[in-house]
DNA sequence: TTGATTAGTGAGCAC
DNA sequence: GTGCTCACTAATCAA
């Protein structure tokens, strides 16, 4: 239903009263309200009452639509957001983990080197231990440095 | 608007016709319509066909509303999705990088000593036994460099 | 009483 | 014509 201005004719009956505006009368506060329901009929105060009335349940239709939207709208620009956090995050993790295999594969060659050199020339002649411990939280007795002779 | 049953009685109005109930009127084809249009003043087949229409809107505006909740539910869901995805990968993310320093504090360690092991050549009168223990669960391949006299 | 929400209704658009 | 959606209304709920 489209607004029917037309409407407004049925209170074009009450002479005395300036014709009030569908605006006027809802933006009315109740004790302006009363002003203009002074010498009305009993019949007529109701019947003003229950347009104001209508009127306001028609805004509150309005906002309650409005509303609606809004938080569908809310909701979509949270999802999308989120995508974006996910491909950010995935992006980060695929490049670290990359850069994990670098590095495992460069300690690994290094270690190889480490061993063809002590193993091999010098023969090395004492015993030194080192123990280079770097456990993760779960083991608590650890010995992070230890050497012996 | 409640359902306003009294509608019906207007029907009744029509004696030769069985009184359709809204069911039955909003189920039928067009061919079943018409068969019981037979025998109607012009305007009570306007007003069937009327009555007909209104009551295809009842149903396609409680479908409209299923669908606007559906809609917005699938969008929480898909938002809690999301959220736990952020979650994840948040949580692989921040594994990773401890794993990815740890790995480069061990890398570095073993540089240290390759570079003294290397730097000074005959100078390493030491039997090295270097046990570098990173006892995370994710590498059961541990024992990563062990020489021995 | 006031504001918000629901179901039903007609208008009007799209196919 | 059929289905959907919008704006409106009355009913009803909630604060």
């Amino acid at each position: 239903m489209r607004i029917r201005e037309g409407m407004r004719l049925k209170k074009e009956a009450c002479e005395n009263a300036p014709a009030l505006s569908d605006d006027e009368l809802v933006a009315m506060s109740v004790r302006e309200l009363n002003q203009h329901l002074r010498g009305l009929t009993k019949d007529d105060m109701v019947r003003l009452k229950q347009r104001r009335r209508t009127l306001k349940n028609r805004g509150y239709a309005a906002s309650c639509r409005i509303k609606r939207v809004t938080q569908k709208e809310e909701l979509e620009r949270q999802k999308t957001d989120l995508q974006l956090e996910v491909e950010k995050l995935a992006r980060e993790n695929a490049s670290m983990r990359l850069e994990l295999e670098a590095l495992r594969a460069k300690y690994e060659a290094l270690q190889c080197f480490a061993r063809t050199v002590t193993r091999g020339p010098g023969k090395v002649a004492t015993t030194s231990v080192i123990t280079i411990v770097k456990s993760a939280n779960h083991s608590p007795s650890s010995v992070p440095f230890s050497a012996h002779s």
